[in-house]
DNA sequence: TGCGATATTGGTCACTAATCCAATAGACTG
DNA sequence: CAGTCTATTGGATTAGTGACCAATATCGCA
């Protein structure tokens, strides 16, 4: 009875609202945030474009889901919960620094730009810095209490930091890549300015993650 | 016999052609990149869509002639001839971590997240960078024959001040402003750090320039 | 098993965009 | 002053967007 061309698959509400919402962020993710259209998630989904209406009426907000969502998946890998604090941090720079978080950074720097035209998505996004920011306060503070960070205010050393990952993160869609030592070194070196580590300690530490995540590397790379 | 609705007025190709790049750089300024488009720029001139178009036959070349000048003509103001060296930076770094470069911030954030679609504009934009550098490298270079700075690769610590500028201007578009000293101070204390300055001794520059410059300051306030 | 609720479809509408082209009107030249 | 050149117009075309809606097929439930 069913014609051949369409055969339509009905699928729980929260479940297809999920799948709605993954989509999008891997779109987000892959294409950049405006390249989130009813139609475009609609294609992936092998559905129409007037589903992806039923459950976000305005787009937008499925555009700021997808962005929230993505970031915040991200953040758990960024922010392993085992090993001392400088391993942990070390596990962030490397992250930042090589080209592990490439389609994140990407994300984020498209994010900071469309917020200029979306107050909504300005507010999502400030709030998504201000759980970042939450960890790596938190991470900071346990390095106060090991002794291995000596800094006055952990929230000051924080901010610097991520002004430094943003920093570096603004070029990330340079076509030619910027090799100078003092670019990609750039987070770890004001890391450890600002954590009052000994100079090369943390470097050290990076470089300790990124030798024993080379095949994780190896893989991102092959992806680009 | 002419419609009352419609007068042509018929200038210079050059004269035209200047006048639709410039009125496309006060766009891109003032509401930015994307919202340069044929209808826009023609009805601020109160002509044609299809005359924009004769000159610009695509519209994406308009959009990066207009980031090149908008960035060319700031550059001037960013980089004065006259000073000492100390005071030039100064000069700059005000520029940055006041709000007297606001729109230019955001232009250039928005550049680098376009520049992920265009690598015409990518290629544009890092030619940019690159001018921008050689006049930071050279205001290094003569702040070492001084003494004023202390550096052993005058390059190195351009990068990092342009990382760090880039690093605070990632956050020109969030609607609550960030004024903890760590997010405010950065590009001083970045400059400072890179520069083998004493502590506070920019900063110091930096709030007498600002300070002389109040009047202008007020004005770019109000205008916001 | 049948019924009601609703997930899903297919299509339309209004909008904005770039691009192209023939016709027109302004300005300079001889 | 007439004539040529071309800057400029007005409209057509194509394409992509979000939003909306009636019809329908499918599921959960009584």
């Amino acid at each position: 009875m069913s014609s051949p061309t369409s055969q339509r698959i009905r699928k729980l509400p929260e479940e297809r609202r999920a799948e709605i919402l993954s989509e999008a962020a891997n779109i987000a993710l892959a294409e950049g945030l405006e390249r989130i259209t009813l139609r475009a998630v609609a294609d992936r989904l092998g559905v129409r474009p007037g589903l992806i209406s039923h459950y976000y009426p305005a787009a937008e907000d499925l555009v700021i889901a997808a962005f929230v969502l993505a970031v915040s998946e991200e953040r758990e890998e960024l922010f392993p919960a085992d090993g001392d604090p400088v391993a942990r941090l070390a596990h962030l720079v490397s992250r930042m620094e090589g080209d592990g978080a490439f389609e994140l950074t990407r994300l984020w720097l498209n994010a900071r730009h469309l917020c200029r035209f979306s107050p909504a998505l300005a507010e999502a996004l400030e709030h998504q810095e201000h759980l970042d920011r939450q960890r790596l306060t938190s991470l900071i503070e346990d390095g106060m209490a090991t002794g291995d960070f000596t800094v006055g205010d952990p929230l000051a050393a924080c901010v610097r930091i991520f002004v430094a990952i943003d920093g570096v993160g603004a070029y990330v869609n340079n076509t030619q890549a910027f090799t100078h030592e003092a670019f990609t070194h750039f987070v770890s070196d004001v890391a450890e300015w600002s954590l009052g580590m000994r100079a090369g300690e943390l470097r050290t530490a990076v470089d300790q993650v990124s030798g024993g995540d080379v095949r994780a590397k190896a893989k991102d790379d092959a992806g680009r």
